[in-house]
DNA sequence: ATTAAATTTGACTTTAAAGTAGAATTTTCT
DNA sequence: AGAAAATTCTACTTTAAAGTCAAATTTAAT
């Protein structure tokens, strides 16, 4: 079994081929979130890593792993933030704005990317997707309520809350690495204090 | 020449034709929303109509001219949302409410979808769509620095103050429809509540 | 009723991209 | 060095969907 943090990783196979499926996960998603699923060949992500196409197969089984590795990493790393627990003097707005500032961040700094093509996926793995996703939005919604009970953000319908700022999260995707003057940093700044004023009580 | 107003319409040609064509593109933009333009065959886009999917090439070229024109509608609709002018008493922030409003109603009421699949465009198309898109962009941009100037919007980026409640627009279509017990009311009401104390000075 | 134009179809070709097989190469281990 | 395993390649097949075309049908006017 290699542990990731073994010195010998470097030479241990089982670690080679993780990180170089995962590279392959990436990339593609990278490619895909710049241009969309469909316009992306298995041939351009074999050459963005310098491989050939057949050469992917030894990673992945088809295209559609790819898409649906690449939904749930970003699901894993919204999750991985989500797992940070509330300070005990922090209202459940100050909270939820932590929240989405790492958002964000992932966003435009971690190269984590929110595809929009879960139609793409079939059946199963489609739904597995959407289960994610929905249990996600489910923890925001349920950060939105405890700022309403708290008072820290206003009345209304929590999810219609939640969907216009994720709204945010996702469009962010569309235009940014084509915007080349504004630092994530700004981005995050901007958006959690649209956020904040947006619902708050 | 065919008025649409005349009397003669249905007997006329023009007439006729312009409105399948019309017909054709709105339902076909209605199924790009919902599984994506690469999901949505042109047999299926025939199919909903009852037509073959040979009878679609007698109303447009190609696949590619339903997508561009599904977006020039919007787009045109969007401007002619635009066009309206604003009442003297009206601060910045309250005319840029209202359009906000509209555009809203357009999403949920008017069968208008605001499509995210530009990168399946070519050349001169994609151009032309991009244009029409960042014209928008720029001309409520242009809002939102009269509301800044006027006192009833907050200072900040004028462009991250659009590109958050934009974000909110574009994630509409992906999940409005599926959501049965909010209407296009509901939603335009607390959107607008939510974009205006998101950037009210 | 006949005719001409408009509309639609069934049956086909084309195309682009996914996916596969087996050979070739590189790496690791002894 | 030699063998075995891992990795990648070239060349191919398959597949799904776009797009075409000549013929059939429908519609509107004389």
């Amino acid at each position: 079994m290699a542990s990731a943090a073994s010195i010998k990783a470097p030479f241990d196979r089982e670690v080679q081929f993780a990180s170089k499926k995962r590279a392959v996960i990436l990339s593609a998603a990278s490619a895909f979130r710049r241009r969309g699923y469909h316009n992306t060949s298995m041939t351009d992500i074999g050459k963005a890593l310098g491989l050939t196409k057949a050469a992917l197969y030894y990673y992945v089984r088809n295209k559609e792993e790819i898409l649906f590795e690449s939904h749930l990493m970003a699901y894993d790393s919204m999750d991985e933030v989500l797992k940070a627990g509330r300070a005990d003097d922090q209202t459940g707005l100050d909270y939820l704005e932590a929240i989405f500032r790492q958002f964000v961040d992932l966003l435009t700094q971690s190269g984590v990317s929110l595809l929009t093509d879960v139609d793409s996926l079939s059946g199963e793995w489609q739904a597995d997707v959407l289960k994610r996703r929905t249990e996600i939005e489910k923890r925001v919604v349920s950060l939105v309520q405890q700022g309403q009970e708290d008072g820290s953000i206003r009345a209304g319908d929590a999810r219609l809350h939640v969907f216009f700022f994720m709204g945010a999260l996702n469009w962010l995707n569309a235009w940014f690495d084509t915007e080349g003057r504004l630092t994530g940093g700004d981005i995050a700044d901007h958006f959690a204090l649209q956020l904040r004023d947006g619902i708050s009580a």
